[in-house]
DNA sequence: CGCAACATTGAACGGTATCAAGTATGGTGG
DNA sequence: CCACCATACTTGATACCGTTCAATGTTGCG
């Protein structure tokens, strides 16, 4: 079961069934909660946020996509959205419509494997998410976060040492750890003092990563370094900047 | 895709590939965090927790398996357990070796998807809890997590208008919504005196279900009442009571 | 240039944690 | 059957973390 990577055949057959990837402005809602699947969209760039809003009227943020994640599992096989899902910065998108998918799943067994895989390490890093909201502090909850998105994003070759995009605003960090606007922008500015991190309206940079990384107490095993969800699925014009640190076998965690 | 349900077929080949059910005592330690995968878990009987504790120390709990519920799902799709589980209370057990869990696979395309399924579910209700935690206040994210046991364990046929077993201390509780022991019980204490609910050491009774739900937000949605995850998997004389409201047709949610 | 969105700052309030007792409850051995 | 012990539950006082409200800077864009 572990090391199950799509077969050259299954990938091949995935790039074909995406549609022409499509661009969406900042704010566009492209999952509604409790909606049928309208299939699975693969993010080729930008950042979205799947939100749910409670009677009170306060949302929060439950899971953050960026580049090489796949949107749309749970509705898939579900049957319907759990939350709503949209795009946090100006993003780019391929779309895989519900029929495709099920006919890629009817034809290649090893994909729904991928999708079940996938939709685990989503579980994993929700699973993450809740620790940091029940247990951890503010401090340690917003470095975490910190600690994932850079992450995440430099296993996407989004990053490299000089740090990474980060559109996302104050306000979006604090839906996503479950505070206050005003109490990130302080936690923030902690983390600045300390020279952990710099961190402008666009661009994040991870100064110290290790006492950072021992402030949110960031372990990114539960990341899974070997298997991104999708990134080997975008087409060659997509990848962009180098793979450092990756190859192209599949990594033994074991 | 919706309303897939398993085969007959399918469904006896899982009830002879599990082994022969076996009971466990408080506190038993079933799955180490990254552990690899030993096998699929059906909770027959009794609850366990998934626990995931800091370098701090202090742990939190990220999913509770009731009845029907299934154990190692994370760690058959990602290779490696995502937490650590543990018995609750006395629990019975039927285990399905991670061998045969892929040979069934291989031979019931049908079952890989309902353990996806499975999976997107849990995920669901782990979203639920990172929302309580991150935005409920203490009151209704106990309420809610009251109402989510009751309803779930009445989807088990393990519970009736008299209520349910409720064997979590509130040591356990407080590890599930993220608060203190003391802060659980006080908030216990106003649940009862408002008279919507009992609860004794062992058991629980939701006196008054339209106001609780009320107090906790609580949409069971998530929870879809359709699909149990394993329920239909016991043998049959691990039926316990009646399964009232529920029939063996699938239900439709669409 | 002006407006709107985002970021920053301060003061006061409140929810929850923590610490430190004390009180049921159930199980066990004599 | 009772005395005892361990575990769970209850209660109060105090401190802190994070929220809320309100105002002021700042940035970028049409």
């Amino acid at each position: 079961m572990r090391d199950l990577r799509l077969t050259p055949t299954s990938f091949a057959a995935i790039q074909q069934a995406a549609d022409a990837p499509r661009s969406i402005p900042t704010d566009t809602r492209l999952v509604e909660r409790d909606h049928p699947a309208d299939g699975l969209h693969i993010v080729l760039d930008g950042v979205l946020a799947s939100c749910v809003t409670l009677e009170s009227g306060v949302s929060q943020t439950v899971g953050l996509y960026l580049t090489g994640d796949i949107i749309g599992l749970d509705a898939m096989a579900l049957g319907q959205a759990t939350a709503n899902v949209y795009a946090v910065s100006p993003a780019r998108l391929a779309r895989i419509p519900t029929g495709r998918v099920k006919a890629l799943i009817a034809e290649h067994p090893d994909i729904m494997e991928s999708l079940w895989r996938a939709t685990a390490r989503q579980n994993a890093i929700l699973q993450e998410w809740a620790i940091g909201m029940g247990r951890r502090q503010a401090l340690g909850q917003v470095a975490h976060l910190l600690c994932e998105i850079a992450f995440r994003l430099r296993l996407a070759g989004k990053a490299d040492e000089r740090g990474c995009d980060f559109p996302l605003t104050q306000s979006a960090l604090a839906d996503a750890v479950g505070l206050s606007t005003v109490h990130v922008n302080r936690v923030l500015q902690l983390l600045r003092a300390d020279d952990l991190i710099q961190l402008t309206r666009t661009r994040l940079r991870i100064v110290d990563w290790p006492r950072l990384a021992a402030v949110a107490d960031f372990d990114p095993g539960y990341l899974g370094s070997g298997d991104m969800d999708a990134a080997l699925l975008l087409p060659p014009g997509d990848t962009q900047r180098t793979r450092e640190g990756r190859d192209r076998r599949p990594m033994h965690q074991h």
